[in-house]
DNA sequence: GTCTATACTCTGATAGAC
DNA sequence: GTCTATCAGAGTATAGAC
C-alpha cells in the first residue's frame, strides 16, 4: 500500500483509505456486497485478507465507511456544479447532470450508497439512511429556494418533486447503456425539461 | 403442502407453486436474495430443504421462476387497470397507480423482480432483463398510443419518458412509508400530474 | 413428494509471527 | 502494518430411505 509515494502521513492514510474503498466499491457495484468476498477486496488492493482486517474489523464496517465517503463525494460534486450559477433554472439543470454523471459514470461509491443499503441491517442501516437523507437535503434546499423565489408553481409539492425526481435519476443507473442511443447528458436534460415544463411558472418559454 | 384442499391436479400444483414463490418473495424482499437461506424458504412453506429441492434444483432457479410469475402479475394488473377506460389520460393515471400499488403494497414478487436482478449473473440475468423489458413494452405501447392520438406533444421522446417515469415510480418502493404524510395514491397522482403538465397538449386544463 | 442425514465448499474472522 | 495459517460456522446441494 505505501509504495504509492510519500506525502504527509495523514494524506497517505487518507489516500490509502480511498484506494481501498474505491477498489471495494468497484467490486460491490459489479457483484453486489454479499457476493464479494473480503479475499477479493484484499486482492484488488494487493493485500491479503488479514491485512485488510487491520483497517476494518468487519466487512460491514468497510461498507459503512465507503458510504460515508460516497456521501461526501456526492455532496461536494453537486455543490461544485451549482456554485457560481445565478439562474436558478440553470442551477437545477447542472445539479441534475452532476448527480447523474456521478452516479452512472463517476463514482462506484455513490452507486453503492444508493443501491446497496439493503445489505445493511438494524442500526447500521438506519445510520446509512440518515446519510442518504442528508444528501437529499441538499436538493430539498435547492428546490425550496426555487419555490421561495416563485420559480416553482405554488401548488407543487416540492417534497414529492424531489423524491420522484431523484428516483427517476437514480433508476437511470439500472438501465443506462453507454453504447445506447442517448448520452448521459441527453437523459439529464430530458429530466430537467420535464420538470421545467411541469412546474416552472413561465409557460412562454 | 397438499393439505390445502383438493382441486384439479394442475390447479393444486399451480397454487403450490404460487405458495412457495410468495413465501420466498416475502423473504427476499425483507432480507435480500443472498441473505435468505433455502432453509428459511423451506421453513416458511412448512417443508424441509430437501423437499424444496424437489421443486427447484437450485436457489437461483427458484428466483427465476419467481420473476417469471412476477411479470405475469404485473402485466395483468396493469392491463386490468386500464381496461375499459376510454380517456387516454385517465388510462395513464390508472396505469401509474396500478404499477405503484402492486410494487409497494401488492406483490413482493414484483418488488423482487425489480430490485433483485443484481443477484443473477450471466445468461440468467439476461433472461430476466428480457422479462423486465417485456413488461415495459406494455408501457411503451400505451405511451405510443397517446403520442399517435396527439395527446403527447410531438417533441417529447416517449422512450425516455417511459424510462424516467417508471424509474421514478420504482424508486418509490425504497422510500415509501405507510405511516408517512402521503398515501400511495397521492404519490401516483403526483407523478401523473407531473407528466400531464409537462407533455400533454392541453395546457388549459 | 417429502424426510433424514450428510458431503463439500466457501466465508468472514482470528491469532500470532515478523 | 502486513503476512501466514487456520478456525468455526454456515450454506447449497445431494443421496437415498420412506
Amino acid at each position: 500500500m505505501s509504495n504509492r509515494g510519500k506525502r504527509q502521513a495523514a494524506t497517505v492514510a487518507q489516500s490509502d483509505r480511498e484506494f481501498v474503498l474505491a477498489a471495494a466499491a468497484s467490486l460491490f457495484r459489479d457483484q453486489g456486497f454479499d457476493r464479494t468476498t473480503v479475499k477479493e477486496i484484499a486482492q484488488a488492493c494487493d493485500m491479503l485478507p488479514g491485512s485488510l482486517h487491520y483497517r476494518y474489523p468487519s466487512k460491514e464496517s468497510l461498507l459503512v465507511d465507503l458510504m460515508r465517503l460516497a456521501l461526501e463525494q456526492a455532496s461536494s460534486a453537486v455543490s461544485r456544479a451549482i456554485a457560481g450559477v445565478d439562474d436558478p433554472i440553470e442551477q437545477l439543470r447542472r445539479g441534475i447532470n452532476a448527480h447523474l454523471d456521478l452516479l452512472v459514470d463517476g463514482s462506484d461509491m455513490v452507486y453503492v450508497l444508493l443501491f446497496e443499503w439493503r445489505s445493511l441491517r438494524g442500526q447500521t442501516r438506519k445510520e446509512m439512511i440518515e446519510l442518504r437523507d442528508r444528501y437529499e437535503e441538499l436538493w430539498a434546499a435547492m428546490l425550496q429556494s426555487l419555490a421561495t423565489q416563485g420559480v416553482i408553481r405554488q401548488d407543487v409539492d416540492i417534497h414529492l418533486l424531489r423524491l420522484i425526481g431523484l428516483g427517476g435519476l437514480n433508476w437511470v443507473a439500472t438501465w443506462f447503456d453507454k453504447s445506447g442511443p442517448y448520452s448521459l447528458e441527453d437523459v439529464g436534460n430530458f429530466v430537467w425539461r420535464l420538470i421545467r415544463d411541469a412546474v416552472i411558472t413561465e409557460p412562454g418559454r
